[in-house]
DNA sequence: ATATTTTTGTTACAGATGAAACTAATGTCA
DNA sequence: TGACATTAGTTTCATCTGTAACAAAAATAT
């Protein structure tokens, strides 16, 4: 009855109950806190990196070269946490920031070879990690779970859009 | 190659890739992101709660009365948030804090009047954002995703406890 | 040309966060 | 009883966060 997937409309039961526990979104909440706390871990324990930082890096990767802009785009941050993560690469030397030429506003961003070992470094772990994480499911229930995640997302989506990326 | 779920343990392509957007926690946290967001809103801006606050009136319930700490285990919260909560709920008079008899250290929370009223009005309408969020899924669609997602926390609690819940 | 708008990225500000330190009450064990 | 440990909940601190305001450059319009 107060099982997920039967909806009842009228909101509250006769009791007055609502079950938490058995809410989609607290699950998904607990399911990502799980996921997130996993990874961030390794990057977190090894080279004090924040998730911005991480995912900065991450979209940026060994050779390519962006500007903020762009980063913003690919990695569902807002422009504010990319540029204090920048901010925070760039003093720690991992991160190199010119100016573009053409357009003197934008950034033109990429890892310092410091920058690329400590990414060498974390992308191993990382994809163990996920490897861990999905360890015992099929290919077929990873591309089922993806496929319902992205529909779901869809459906959020279509509520309403997303304003402040949380990080 | 860059698939997810064919997972090589190279960790970097020759190219020295890494694509952020197919792994398996960036997309986690994307999903989560919209579904968060999704029903954050609701409370937020029909009663100006936050996450906590929603969670502690959500475990509590109308007619609910628990301490600090069963709230904290039944909401995966830290018992720091709990105890911020707690304190803005009361200031705005949805929840009532009063002394257990039999152990002063511990409060017994119910919500007030007020408190109910805030609640009543709140479940229909979050109730109805989970419903959208899983409109055009099957019951069975819902069951697998669910499990799956499960399954994936029990592996991420074998790599290593949760310690702060992100709140 | 020059005023206006848009875009790129940074900064200021107010509020939120987790870890650790803390207070007070209870439990344990000699 | 009294020393010590544990538990419940709060507060402090340093850090992080999003929004909004901002500066500078570029694009657009007149």
């Amino acid at each position: 009855m107060a099982e997920i997937g039967q909806i009842d409309d009228q909101g509250i039961g006769e009791d007055g109950s609502f079950d938490l526990k058995n809410f989609f979104p607290y699950l998904v909440r607990v399911y990502y806190q799980s996921v997130s706390m996993s990874v961030s871990k390794v990057y977190t324990e090894c080279y004090d990196l924040s998730v911005s930082e991480w995912r900065v890096m991450a979209v940026l990767g060994p050779y390519q070269s962006m500007s903020a802009n762009e980063i913003t785009n690919r990695s569902s941050m807002n422009k504010v946490n990319v540029s204090r993560a920048v901010s925070r690469l760039r003093k720690r030397n991992y991160l190199k920031q010119d100016i573009d030429g053409d357009d003197r506003r934008r950034s033109v961003l990429h890892l310092t070879e410091e920058g690329k070992q400590v990414f060498y470094g974390l992308v191993p772990m990382v994809k163990q990690v996920e490897a861990q994480l999905l360890s015992g499911l099929t290919e077929d229930e990873i591309k089922t779970l993806l496929d319902l995640m992205a529909k779901i997302r869809a459906n959020a989506e279509a509520i309403g859009p997303i304003t402040g990326a949380t990080d």
